[in-house]
DNA sequence: ATTCTAACTGACTAATCAGTCGTAAAAATA
DNA sequence: TATTTTTACGACTGATTAGTCAGTTAGAAT
Protein backbone atom coordinates (compact mmCIF):
# COMPACT_ATOMS: atom_id res chain seq x y z
CA UNK A 1 0.00 0.00 0.00
CA UNK A 2 1.33 3.44 -0.46
CA UNK A 3 2.17 5.36 2.12
CA UNK A 4 -0.98 7.81 1.63
CA UNK A 5 -3.49 5.67 1.57
CA UNK A 6 -1.63 3.81 4.60
CA UNK A 7 -2.34 7.37 6.23
CA UNK A 8 -5.32 7.67 5.02
CA UNK A 9 -6.81 4.59 6.33
CA UNK A 10 -4.82 4.16 9.66
CA UNK A 11 -6.35 7.88 10.10
CA UNK A 12 -10.02 6.61 9.29
CA UNK A 13 -9.65 3.56 11.98
CA UNK A 14 -8.39 6.02 14.75
CA UNK A 15 -10.59 9.34 14.03
CA UNK A 16 -13.65 6.88 14.24
CA UNK A 17 -12.05 5.05 16.92
CA UNK A 18 -10.86 8.54 19.51
CA UNK A 19 -12.45 11.88 17.24
CA UNK A 20 -10.95 14.13 15.29
CA UNK A 21 -9.27 15.88 17.87
CA UNK A 22 -9.15 13.16 19.79
CA UNK A 23 -6.48 11.15 17.75
CA UNK A 24 -3.17 12.78 17.34
CA UNK A 25 -0.95 13.34 14.20
CA UNK A 26 2.10 12.11 15.59
CA UNK A 27 -0.24 8.66 16.56
CA UNK A 28 -1.42 8.72 13.12
CA UNK A 29 1.91 8.72 12.08
CA UNK A 30 3.78 5.95 13.89
CA UNK A 31 0.54 3.33 13.99
CA UNK A 32 1.05 4.22 9.87
CA UNK A 33 4.79 3.16 10.35
CA UNK A 34 5.87 6.44 8.82
CA UNK A 35 7.79 9.58 10.68
CA UNK A 36 5.72 12.25 11.98
CA UNK A 37 7.07 14.54 9.39
CA UNK A 38 5.99 12.64 6.48
CA UNK A 39 2.61 12.74 7.59
CA UNK A 40 2.94 16.37 6.69
CA UNK A 41 4.44 15.73 3.33
CA UNK A 42 1.14 14.72 2.12
CA UNK A 43 -1.13 16.62 3.91
CA UNK A 44 0.05 19.57 5.39
CA UNK A 45 -2.83 19.92 7.98
CA UNK A 46 -4.33 17.89 9.76
CA UNK A 47 -7.62 19.43 8.85
CA UNK A 48 -6.65 18.27 4.98
CA UNK A 49 -6.16 14.90 6.13
CA UNK A 50 -9.61 14.99 7.95
CA UNK A 51 -11.28 16.65 4.53
CA UNK A 52 -9.26 14.09 2.28
CA UNK A 53 -10.40 10.76 4.24
CA UNK A 54 -14.11 12.46 3.29
CA UNK A 55 -13.89 12.85 -0.31
CA UNK A 56 -11.55 9.56 -0.66
CA UNK A 57 -14.37 7.74 1.05
CA UNK A 58 -16.90 10.26 -1.37
CA UNK A 59 -15.69 8.79 -4.34
CA UNK A 60 -15.30 4.95 -3.71
CA UNK A 61 -18.95 5.43 -2.35
CA UNK A 62 -19.89 6.98 -5.42
CA UNK A 63 -17.93 4.56 -7.68
CA UNK A 64 -19.71 1.91 -5.76
CA UNK A 65 -23.18 3.15 -5.95
CA UNK A 66 -23.05 3.66 -9.99
CA UNK A 67 -21.71 0.09 -10.42
CA UNK A 68 -24.97 -0.77 -8.66
CA UNK A 69 -27.32 0.59 -11.38
CA UNK A 70 -28.93 -2.04 -12.71
CA UNK A 71 -30.61 0.06 -15.28
CA UNK A 72 -31.23 3.00 -16.75
CA UNK A 73 -34.58 2.68 -16.88
CA UNK A 74 -37.28 4.49 -14.84
CA UNK A 75 -38.29 0.58 -13.21
CA UNK A 76 -39.06 -0.59 -9.71
CA UNK A 77 -35.74 -2.63 -10.27
CA UNK A 78 -33.85 0.15 -11.10
CA UNK A 79 -35.07 1.87 -7.61
CA UNK A 80 -34.19 -1.88 -5.69
CA UNK A 81 -30.47 -1.82 -7.40
CA UNK A 82 -29.62 1.46 -5.90
CA UNK A 83 -31.56 0.78 -2.18
CA UNK A 84 -29.91 -2.45 -2.25
CA UNK A 85 -26.20 -1.25 -2.98
CA UNK A 86 -26.36 1.58 -0.51
CA UNK A 87 -27.07 -0.67 2.27
CA UNK A 88 -24.65 -3.13 1.07
CA UNK A 89 -22.14 -0.81 1.01
CA UNK A 90 -22.71 0.87 4.39
CA UNK A 91 -22.85 -3.00 5.78
CA UNK A 92 -19.38 -3.78 4.31
CA UNK A 93 -17.85 -0.40 5.21
CA UNK A 94 -19.03 0.24 8.93
CA UNK A 95 -15.91 2.21 9.53
CA UNK A 96 -16.06 4.57 6.54
CA UNK A 97 -19.95 5.10 6.91
CA UNK A 98 -19.65 5.74 10.94
CA UNK A 99 -16.52 8.35 9.40
CA UNK A 100 -18.93 9.89 7.02
CA UNK A 101 -21.63 10.48 10.24
CA UNK A 102 -19.11 11.41 12.62
CA UNK A 103 -17.52 14.50 9.66
CA UNK A 104 -21.22 16.06 8.58
CA UNK A 105 -21.87 16.60 12.22
CA UNK A 106 -18.83 18.41 12.82
CA UNK A 107 -17.58 21.50 11.95
CA UNK A 108 -15.12 20.51 9.01
CA UNK A 109 -17.90 20.14 6.87
CA UNK A 110 -17.97 23.05 5.92
CA UNK A 111 -14.79 22.58 4.49
CA UNK A 112 -15.44 19.84 1.88
CA UNK A 113 -17.19 21.66 -0.82
CA UNK A 114 -16.76 19.90 -4.18
CA UNK A 115 -15.20 17.24 -5.48
CA UNK A 116 -18.02 15.23 -4.76
CA UNK A 117 -21.59 14.59 -6.44
CA UNK A 118 -23.62 17.19 -6.32
CA UNK A 119 -27.40 15.98 -5.01
CA UNK A 120 -28.93 17.02 -8.35
CA UNK A 121 -26.23 15.01 -10.27
CA UNK A 122 -26.58 11.69 -8.12
CA UNK A 123 -27.79 8.84 -9.37
CA UNK A 124 -30.48 8.10 -7.64
CA UNK A 125 -31.79 11.91 -7.29
CA UNK A 126 -31.88 11.57 -11.23
CA UNK A 127 -33.95 7.98 -11.48
CA UNK A 128 -35.73 9.78 -8.52
CA UNK A 129 -36.59 13.11 -10.67
CA UNK A 130 -37.28 11.38 -13.74
CA UNK A 131 -39.42 8.30 -11.91
CA UNK A 132 -41.76 11.83 -10.90
CA UNK A 133 -42.12 13.18 -14.13
CA UNK A 134 -43.03 10.24 -15.57
CA UNK A 135 -45.30 9.72 -13.15
CA UNK A 136 -44.26 6.49 -11.40
CA UNK A 137 -43.86 8.13 -8.18
CA UNK A 138 -45.67 9.93 -6.39
CA UNK A 139 -45.92 13.98 -7.08
CA UNK A 140 -43.33 15.51 -4.60
CA UNK A 141 -40.63 17.58 -4.54
CA UNK A 142 -37.55 15.07 -5.75
CA UNK A 143 -35.33 16.07 -3.25
CA UNK A 144 -37.75 15.23 -0.48
CA UNK A 145 -37.85 11.96 -1.96
CA UNK A 146 -34.46 11.43 -2.06
CA UNK A 147 -33.97 12.30 1.47
CA UNK A 148 -36.60 9.79 2.74
CA UNK A 149 -35.53 6.92 0.28
CA UNK A 150 -31.76 7.62 2.47
CA UNK A 151 -33.43 8.10 5.33
CA UNK A 152 -35.08 4.72 4.85
CA UNK A 153 -31.37 3.28 3.83
CA UNK A 154 -30.20 4.38 7.19
CA UNK A 155 -33.07 3.20 9.49
CA UNK A 156 -32.41 -0.52 8.25
CA UNK A 157 -29.07 -0.02 8.38
CA UNK A 158 -29.35 1.18 12.50
CA UNK A 159 -31.52 -1.71 13.05
CA UNK A 160 -28.97 -4.61 11.21
CA UNK A 161 -26.30 -2.91 13.00
CA UNK A 162 -27.88 -3.00 16.71
CA UNK A 163 -29.70 -5.97 16.45
CA UNK A 164 -27.76 -9.48 15.65
CA UNK A 165 -28.97 -10.89 12.34
CA UNK A 166 -28.18 -14.02 10.32
CA UNK A 167 -27.20 -12.71 6.97
CA UNK A 168 -30.65 -14.72 5.54
CA UNK A 169 -32.54 -12.71 7.34
CA UNK A 170 -31.07 -9.89 6.28
CA UNK A 171 -31.44 -10.21 2.70
CA UNK A 172 -35.35 -11.19 3.57
CA UNK A 173 -35.89 -7.98 5.68
CA UNK A 174 -33.76 -6.15 2.83
CA UNK A 175 -36.46 -7.28 0.47
CA UNK A 176 -39.07 -6.52 2.77
CA UNK A 177 -38.18 -2.92 3.69
CA UNK A 178 -37.68 -1.80 0.15
CA UNK A 179 -41.19 -3.29 -0.51
CA UNK A 180 -42.30 -1.16 1.93
CA UNK A 181 -40.64 1.85 1.03
CA UNK A 182 -41.78 1.16 -3.20
CA UNK A 183 -45.13 1.14 -1.28
CA UNK A 184 -44.67 4.16 -0.12
CA UNK A 185 -43.38 6.16 -2.87
CA UNK A 186 -44.54 5.07 -5.63
CA UNK A 187 -48.01 6.65 -7.39
CA UNK B 1 -30.52 31.39 35.02
CA UNK B 2 -28.95 29.21 37.14
CA UNK B 3 -24.95 29.23 36.95
CA UNK B 4 -24.89 25.59 36.03
CA UNK B 5 -27.65 26.05 33.17
CA UNK B 6 -26.18 28.82 32.08
CA UNK B 7 -22.76 26.72 31.24
CA UNK B 8 -25.14 23.71 29.86
CA UNK B 9 -26.77 26.24 27.58
CA UNK B 10 -23.34 27.96 25.98
CA UNK B 11 -21.45 24.96 26.48
CA UNK B 12 -23.81 23.58 23.70
CA UNK B 13 -23.55 26.13 21.29
CA UNK B 14 -20.14 25.93 21.28
CA UNK B 15 -19.16 22.63 20.76
CA UNK B 16 -22.16 22.30 17.90
CA UNK B 17 -20.07 25.18 16.69
CA UNK B 18 -16.52 23.94 17.21
CA UNK B 19 -16.59 20.42 18.06
CA UNK B 20 -15.91 18.81 21.29
CA UNK B 21 -12.16 19.13 21.81
CA UNK B 22 -12.30 22.34 19.27
CA UNK B 23 -14.04 23.75 22.26
CA UNK B 24 -11.41 24.93 24.63
CA UNK B 25 -13.08 24.80 28.79
CA UNK B 26 -11.68 27.95 29.51
CA UNK B 27 -13.54 29.25 26.14
CA UNK B 28 -16.60 27.69 27.66
CA UNK B 29 -16.62 29.51 31.30
CA UNK B 30 -15.12 33.00 30.12
CA UNK B 31 -18.14 32.54 27.24
CA UNK B 32 -20.47 31.96 30.23
CA UNK B 33 -19.37 34.61 31.92
CA UNK B 34 -17.84 32.43 34.93
CA UNK B 35 -14.58 31.94 35.98
CA UNK B 36 -12.42 28.31 34.95
CA UNK B 37 -12.72 27.11 38.32
CA UNK B 38 -16.06 27.74 38.95
CA UNK B 39 -17.35 25.33 35.67
CA UNK B 40 -14.93 22.72 37.58
CA UNK B 41 -17.03 22.55 40.41
CA UNK B 42 -20.40 21.66 38.36
CA UNK B 43 -18.72 19.31 35.88
CA UNK B 44 -15.33 17.35 37.95
CA UNK B 45 -14.36 16.90 34.09
CA UNK B 46 -15.28 17.74 30.10
CA UNK B 47 -16.13 14.37 29.43
CA UNK B 48 -18.72 14.66 32.31
CA UNK B 49 -20.03 18.18 30.96
CA UNK B 50 -20.43 16.69 27.71
CA UNK B 51 -22.65 13.85 28.53
CA UNK B 52 -24.37 16.18 31.23
CA UNK B 53 -25.69 18.09 28.03
CA UNK B 54 -26.37 14.99 26.41
CA UNK B 55 -28.63 13.78 29.26
CA UNK B 56 -30.43 17.29 29.77
CA UNK B 57 -31.54 17.30 26.35
CA UNK B 58 -32.33 13.84 26.59
CA UNK B 59 -34.80 14.76 29.53
CA UNK B 60 -36.61 17.50 27.44
CA UNK B 61 -36.99 15.42 24.20
CA UNK B 62 -38.57 12.80 26.13
CA UNK B 63 -40.81 15.00 27.71
CA UNK B 64 -41.42 16.95 25.13
CA UNK B 65 -42.52 13.80 22.93
CA UNK B 66 -44.84 12.47 26.00
CA UNK B 67 -46.39 15.59 26.48
CA UNK B 68 -47.12 15.15 22.63
CA UNK B 69 -48.94 11.95 23.17
CA UNK B 70 -52.74 12.58 22.12
CA UNK B 71 -54.31 9.14 23.03
CA UNK B 72 -53.16 6.19 24.44
CA UNK B 73 -55.52 4.06 22.12
CA UNK B 74 -53.61 2.56 18.94
CA UNK B 75 -55.11 4.82 16.45
CA UNK B 76 -53.62 6.40 12.97
CA UNK B 77 -53.96 9.58 15.25
CA UNK B 78 -51.84 8.47 17.90
CA UNK B 79 -49.10 7.70 15.54
CA UNK B 80 -49.63 11.05 13.73
CA UNK B 81 -49.38 13.01 16.75
CA UNK B 82 -45.72 11.47 18.09
CA UNK B 83 -44.54 12.06 14.60
CA UNK B 84 -45.65 15.39 14.70
CA UNK B 85 -44.28 16.30 18.16
CA UNK B 86 -40.60 14.57 16.99
CA UNK B 87 -40.66 16.69 14.36
CA UNK B 88 -41.44 19.72 15.85
CA UNK B 89 -38.93 19.40 18.22
CA UNK B 90 -36.38 19.15 15.79
CA UNK B 91 -37.37 22.04 14.22
CA UNK B 92 -37.56 24.29 17.17
CA UNK B 93 -34.07 22.88 18.40
CA UNK B 94 -31.63 22.59 15.92
CA UNK B 95 -28.76 22.99 17.82
CA UNK B 96 -29.66 20.53 20.36
CA UNK B 97 -30.97 18.33 17.39
CA UNK B 98 -27.36 18.76 16.05
CA UNK B 99 -25.22 18.37 19.46
CA UNK B 100 -27.33 15.02 19.47
CA UNK B 101 -26.28 13.37 16.30
CA UNK B 102 -22.34 15.12 16.99
CA UNK B 103 -23.06 13.02 20.17
CA UNK B 104 -24.11 10.07 19.36
CA UNK B 105 -21.56 9.84 16.35
CA UNK B 106 -18.85 10.56 19.09
CA UNK B 107 -16.75 7.95 21.05
CA UNK B 108 -18.60 9.70 23.94
CA UNK B 109 -21.44 8.13 22.87
CA UNK B 110 -20.40 5.02 25.04
CA UNK B 111 -20.24 6.58 28.32
CA UNK B 112 -24.49 8.01 28.31
CA UNK B 113 -25.92 4.89 29.26
CA UNK B 114 -28.62 5.03 31.61
CA UNK B 115 -30.56 8.23 32.79
CA UNK B 116 -32.53 8.07 29.25
CA UNK B 117 -35.50 6.25 28.32
CA UNK B 118 -34.32 2.47 26.89
CA UNK B 119 -36.01 2.17 23.43
CA UNK B 120 -38.53 -0.83 24.81
CA UNK B 121 -39.89 2.10 27.23
CA UNK B 122 -40.08 4.45 24.28
CA UNK B 123 -43.81 5.77 23.95
CA UNK B 124 -43.24 5.22 20.16
CA UNK B 125 -41.90 1.59 21.02
CA UNK B 126 -44.79 1.01 22.82
CA UNK B 127 -47.54 2.54 20.16
CA UNK B 128 -45.78 0.13 17.24
CA UNK B 129 -45.25 -2.71 19.84
CA UNK B 130 -48.94 -2.70 20.34
CA UNK B 131 -50.05 -1.75 16.73
CA UNK B 132 -48.23 -5.08 15.90
CA UNK B 133 -49.85 -7.22 17.99
CA UNK B 134 -53.55 -6.18 17.25
CA UNK B 135 -52.69 -6.57 13.20
CA UNK B 136 -53.20 -2.68 13.19
CA UNK B 137 -49.69 -2.56 11.91
CA UNK B 138 -47.58 -5.33 9.60
CA UNK B 139 -46.00 -7.80 10.97
CA UNK B 140 -42.31 -6.82 11.45
CA UNK B 141 -39.75 -6.16 14.10
CA UNK B 142 -41.23 -3.86 16.55
CA UNK B 143 -37.63 -2.26 16.60
CA UNK B 144 -37.00 -2.26 13.02
CA UNK B 145 -40.25 -0.45 12.44
CA UNK B 146 -39.02 1.97 15.23
CA UNK B 147 -36.37 2.73 13.33
CA UNK B 148 -38.20 3.55 10.30
CA UNK B 149 -40.27 5.22 11.84
CA UNK B 150 -37.80 7.65 13.50
CA UNK B 151 -35.43 8.05 10.01
CA UNK B 152 -38.40 9.07 7.64
CA UNK B 153 -39.16 11.70 10.72
CA UNK B 154 -35.03 12.64 9.93
CA UNK B 155 -35.29 12.55 6.39
CA UNK B 156 -37.92 14.82 6.54
CA UNK B 157 -36.42 16.93 8.84
CA UNK B 158 -33.15 17.11 6.76
CA UNK B 159 -35.10 18.38 3.61
CA UNK B 160 -36.65 20.61 5.73
CA UNK B 161 -33.67 21.81 7.27
CA UNK B 162 -31.89 22.24 3.97
CA UNK B 163 -34.43 23.59 1.66
CA UNK B 164 -36.13 27.15 2.70
CA UNK B 165 -39.89 26.20 3.08
CA UNK B 166 -42.43 28.71 4.76
CA UNK B 167 -44.33 27.14 7.42
CA UNK B 168 -47.66 26.71 5.27
CA UNK B 169 -46.19 24.31 3.20
CA UNK B 170 -43.84 22.73 6.09
CA UNK B 171 -47.25 21.51 7.83
CA UNK B 172 -48.90 20.37 4.08
CA UNK B 173 -45.34 18.16 3.93
CA UNK B 174 -45.38 17.16 7.12
CA UNK B 175 -49.11 15.97 6.53
CA UNK B 176 -48.27 13.80 3.19
CA UNK B 177 -45.03 12.78 4.68
CA UNK B 178 -46.77 11.01 7.90
CA UNK B 179 -49.22 9.63 4.70
CA UNK B 180 -46.97 7.92 3.12
CA UNK B 181 -45.45 6.40 6.29
CA UNK B 182 -48.66 5.48 7.34
CA UNK B 183 -49.38 3.90 4.05
CA UNK B 184 -45.91 1.88 4.28
CA UNK B 185 -46.29 0.24 7.92
CA UNK B 186 -49.71 0.04 8.41
CA UNK B 187 -51.23 -3.93 7.72
C1' DA C 1 31.31 6.61 -9.73
C1' DT C 2 29.23 10.93 -8.95
C1' DT C 3 25.67 14.07 -8.78
C1' DC C 4 21.06 15.28 -8.19
C1' DT C 5 16.53 15.05 -6.34
C1' DA C 6 12.67 13.75 -4.00
C1' DA C 7 11.05 11.34 -0.25
C1' DC C 8 11.81 10.67 4.44
C1' DT C 9 13.24 11.41 9.28
C1' DG C 10 12.58 12.69 14.25
C1' DA C 11 14.07 15.93 17.61
C1' DC C 12 12.30 20.25 18.59
C1' DT C 13 9.10 24.34 19.73
C1' DA C 14 5.58 27.51 20.58
C1' DA C 15 1.12 27.22 21.81
C1' DT C 16 -2.78 25.33 23.97
C1' DC C 17 -5.49 22.97 27.29
C1' DA C 18 -7.75 20.26 31.21
C1' DG C 19 -7.72 20.41 35.65
C1' DT C 20 -5.73 22.25 40.49
C1' DC C 21 -5.54 24.93 44.51
C1' DG C 22 -4.98 28.59 47.74
C1' DT C 23 -7.68 32.50 48.57
C1' DA C 24 -11.72 35.39 48.79
C1' DA C 25 -16.49 36.52 48.58
C1' DA C 26 -21.14 35.31 49.57
C1' DA C 27 -24.63 32.84 51.82
C1' DA C 28 -26.39 30.28 55.42
C1' DT C 29 -26.59 29.35 60.20
C1' DA C 30 -26.23 30.29 64.93
C1' DT D 1 -23.09 40.05 64.81
C1' DA D 2 -20.02 36.14 64.58
C1' DT D 3 -19.02 31.77 62.67
C1' DT D 4 -19.27 28.27 59.44
C1' DT D 5 -20.17 26.51 54.96
C1' DT D 6 -20.71 27.00 50.25
C1' DT D 7 -19.68 28.99 46.04
C1' DA D 8 -16.65 31.52 43.09
C1' DC D 9 -12.32 33.05 41.62
C1' DG D 10 -8.14 33.05 38.38
C1' DA D 11 -3.25 32.41 38.25
C1' DC D 12 -0.73 28.44 37.60
C1' DT D 13 1.14 23.80 35.85
C1' DG D 14 2.25 19.53 33.75
C1' DA D 15 1.09 17.37 29.77
C1' DT D 16 0.05 17.29 25.07
C1' DT D 17 -0.05 18.72 20.31
C1' DA D 18 0.23 20.56 15.37
C1' DG D 19 3.51 21.70 12.61
C1' DT D 20 8.80 22.85 11.43
C1' DC D 21 13.25 22.14 9.72
C1' DA D 22 17.97 20.86 9.24
C1' DG D 23 19.76 16.94 7.94
C1' DT D 24 19.74 11.83 6.06
C1' DT D 25 18.69 8.20 2.85
C1' DA D 26 17.85 5.85 -1.42
C1' DG D 27 17.52 5.58 -5.96
C1' DA D 28 17.62 7.52 -10.55
C1' DA D 29 20.12 10.14 -13.97
C1' DT D 30 24.30 11.47 -15.93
Amino acid sequence: MKKEELIISTALKLFVENGFHGTATSRIASESGVANGTLFNYFATKEILIVSIYNSIMKKMDDFIIEGIASNSVSKNAFKSLFVASLRWNLENPAAFQYMQQFNNSPFAKSAISKTLKQEEHPLYVLIKNGIDLVVLKPMPAALVFSLFNAQINGLYYYLLNNTIESERTDELTEDTFEMLWKMIQD
